[in-house]
DNA sequence: CTGAAAGCGCTAACAT
DNA sequence: ATGTTAGCGCTTTCAG
């Protein structure tokens, strides 16, 4: 774009060298003995005339653009979608990549084509990214091609898949109750989210359910209840409501997402209910809003920024990509929405 | 990456045809004559070969990669980056061109080194965006390239600027609390965002402010109180609860963000306030909050789709790129937190 | 209407 | 230790 950027050969010219000799001192090769002399005149050109290697031009031989393409149905407008294209991008930036994003809106035709663009312009690696963490059946434009699924599984597919570790966030919530003597009187709000309109294959509220089951079990505990609703404040707030007008009286609430946690804060407190000591609250997430609430919220956060950072650190790290199923940490935000009973 | 793709000569053989032919159907070029046999032989081919050509060895000679590049300080952490990707990966998309997203962190080192990263890549031109609505100047290796600023504004620098129409927000807002009948007792929370800790050349809350006050002097009213405190939901909730505290009787506050109106709306309710009867609020940006709040907030929203897509979208027009300044219009989410007093 | 040939910026055999 | 040359996949002038 604007003016002629200068090329190895006009630094060569200026170096009273070869092509050749410049290529090697400015890929800073060293299986190919140059002499100090040239060695110095050629980094002295290159530096006077400002010389920028042409990735594009290189990558026509050596078939690598040093790019990374990162797909998805609608990463940009979930909530935490900019930590993993953060975390992909310092990955990517740390080893000299640049990344394209491009985004399908969950419309079909458009995930082919966008993977075409990107194919066309030689990224040397997709990142196929979804916005809940579910199965998918990958687009057959990246069959046999360099791939990474991040937020979703896809058995049988030959590539490694990046996820929360859902079931293990559901025993460190279960055991975050426990340990505070939250054995009884515990609601699952929001659930596995096994409703209608879910779509089909999302599966991050039934490990988390496993785990918190799991860990409850051994404790001798279990669950009061389970309310399957849809993952956002407006049901938190209705689907509490309900159970406290239904006589209800639960002692710690298991809620799916902070949304949930939030609408459910608002059904306790009309009901007069305190968070925690009336109530204790665990949510999932860790959005903004989990900091900004009274009693500030005790959260799992999903690791975005640490998936995109790890989706991208696969496929540089040089080892081959097989089916691994990557797990990774939600970390404990432990905040101020859980105590002992009455505490 | 993985498996030879077959390329335009393959292709041209396959059809029997010369690689000069197969460019020209290929690419859809009328200015050269083909017979409609050649024409249709070399469609075919591509079709039965799967053709796809590369983007970056055409643009060797075209010198266009059919790709932009958005750099930005943080644009991915800030709560409505994904909009603005959104906005600029749509448009981009609907020109058959693709986007690299690069961040800085606030970085100037890493501003260099990815701004060249992309312009080593030959990226076609290149947005450069900023998280706060300011004055920057503009890093020197953009000079003299095709850049559009997005969110920021460089006076003296050859290029057009994206930023929210700011003033005719601030109208609009003390516009709707004069027509609801609230003329006194007004109180701007947030203000001009004049602080010692506030990066330096931040204007969007000036803009703001001269937007309320004009209407307010013209309806012969005025700002009871101009509170200047960040933009934070513990800021909002911490002043507010001040004023309360000293004596002030607000009916109404301007909040500059949504994050500030939680925090007032926090300490309203617990002065025993109502929102919006005793006290009514207008707001700023339309982050998700706005609506989950009770009674959901009535606010002006940050355009940041739309930012986005007219960035690509002045790239992509055709017209040269002179240094205008297009200010995109912030749209009223009209809620449920303003009426008349007592209403 | 179509093809041969040069060249975009760079790398990599192969000579020297 | 360095230069010559070919070629990556594509476009484009110029001849035919």
């Amino acid at each position: 774009m604007t003016g002629r950027r200068v090329t190895m050969a006009d630094v060569a010219r200026a170096a009273g060298v070869s092509p050749t000799t410049a290529s090697f001192v400015l890929s800073g090769r060293t299986d190919m003995r140059i002499s100090e002399s040239s060695w110095h005149k050629v980094l002295e050109a290159a530096r006077v005339l400002g010389y920028r290697p042409n990735v594009n031009a290189r990558s026509l031989r050596t078939r690598s653009t040093q790019t990374i393409g990162l797909v998805s149905d609608s990463i940009t407008t979930t909530p935490f979608a900019g930590e993993v294209i953060r975390g992909a991008l310092d990955a990517a930036y740390a080893n000299e990549h640049l990344v394209f994003i491009a985004e399908t809106g969950g419309d079909r035709h458009a995930v082919s084509g966008l993977i075409h663009a990107l194919l066309d312009r030689q990224v040397d690696a997709v990142i196929f990214a979804a916005m809940y963490t579910h199965y998918i059946t990958p687009p057959t434009e990246l069959h046999g091609r360099r791939v990474v699924l991040l937020n979703c599984l896809a058995p049988g597919f030959d590539a490694p898949s990046v996820i929360p570790d859902e079931v293990n966030a559901g025993r460190v919530a279960a055991r975050l109750l426990v340990e505070a003597g939250r054995t009884e009187g515990i609601w699952a709000v929001g659930g596995h989210q096994a409703l209608p309109a879910t779509p089909e294959g999302v599966f991050a509220g039934n490990e988390r359910m496993r785990g918190i089951q799991e860990v409850l079990r051994e404790a001798g505990s279990g669950l009061d209840g389970v309310i399957e609703c849809d993952w956002n404040s407006e049901d938190g707030y209705r689907e509490v409501r309900r159970i406290l007008d239904e006589g209800a009286r639960p002692r710690a609430l298991i809620c799916s997402t902070d949304r949930i946690s939030f609408g459910a804060y608002q059904a306790l407190a009309e009901a007069g209910l305190s968070v925690p000591g009336d109530v204790s609250v665990i949510s999932f997430d860790d959005q903004d809003i989990a900091s900004w609430l009274r009693p500030a919220l005790t959260t799992l956060a999903l690791p975005h920024y640490d998936m995109g950072r790890t989706a991208v650190e696969l496929i540089l790290g040089g080892e081959p990509l097989d089916a691994t199923v990557h797990r990774i940490t939600m970390p404990l935000r432990d905040r101020e929405s859980i105590s002992a009973p009455g505490g």
